[in-house]
DNA sequence: GTGTCTGCAAAGACTTTGCAGTTCC
DNA sequence: GGAACTGCAAAGTCTTTGCAGACAC
């Protein structure tokens, strides 16, 4: 966990904006670098009011779209149309594998998938979105849960 | 193009199931595959009352659920959180590259990245989904816009 | 103080659903 | 003739937006 820091690049960027910091804003900033890494509005939303943080549905999207300019967050729109955050941590480029059924988001890096992206990109006058590769499947569980209902 | 072959198939298919044929099915089938292959509901809609042929709303989304459940039309999530629809035709396992930016699809064909695909699936107890694998980007007149407007 | 923020509630896009009347078989 | 189908309108989900009051600076 890396604590405050992001807390801070958050104040200065909406300074350097002529923004103002408020209380929502620290605590949406803060809630989101403590969570694991993927989690769609309402998740946020509903961690904030576990913790008696009192926030709007609104103020959340507006502060999602700040964090999202400044950087520290990334918006992706994973699977069966959902719209996830997740909050940018430093590492090595890493893409997504989505389970249709339960929506649970892996990640994982293979070079091998960004160089054949890089070529079909090319071949076809795309340029590739940083992390924006997904593969969608069935996690083990629901696999399982799916065979079985298909025996019943 | 393959003419009312497929009509045939979904014929078949609904009254197996105990169900009925009409002809706003007849036209949702028949137009779904007359068209390029990745479409949402809305623009089904849209062309079926180019055509003259008075259909509602839901009744375009029934029975777009139905020609999926007959295996005829594959129901993607692309990109930007659209949901779209296109006819299954034999050929190749193919995969999706989607325009962040103006929603274009391109279909690839890449044997590698189905190899690797299925690596990455086995090191994670997922089961691949066919089609399921997508690469965002931007297309070339997309990346070109933006960078204008970044000059501007 | 002033301009930005928030909450609320309404609007918007997309999709699903309940109901009453119509149509296929 | 009866079950299934359609259209309409309402409801549901997720997200955005307009407005009035509140607050940061």
């Amino acid at each position: 966990m890396t604590g405050p820091r992001e807390l801070r690049v958050f104040e200065d960027f909406v300074h350097a904006r002529g923004l103002r910091m408020t209380a929502e804003r620290r605590a949406i900033c803060e809630e989101i670098f403590e969570q694991h890494s993927h989690l769609d509005a309402g998740a946020l939303l509903g961690a904030l009011r576990r913790r008696r943080v009192p926030v709007s549905r609104a103020t959340v999207y507006r502060n999602l779209d700040l964090l999202v300019e400044c950087g520290l967050v990334r918006r992706q729109r994973l699977g069966s149309g959902r719209t996830l955050y997740e909050h940018v941590h430093a590492g090595q480029e890493h893409d997504h594998l989505v389970c249709e059924s339960c929506g649970r988001v892996v990640e994982f890096v293979s070079p091998g998938i960004v160089a054949l992206r890089a070529e079909i990109c090319r071949a076809h006058g795309f340029e590739p979105q940083p992390h924006g590769l997904q593969i969608l499947g069935l996690c083990r569980a629901c696999a399982a849960a799916t065979k079985e209902s298909a025996h019943a």
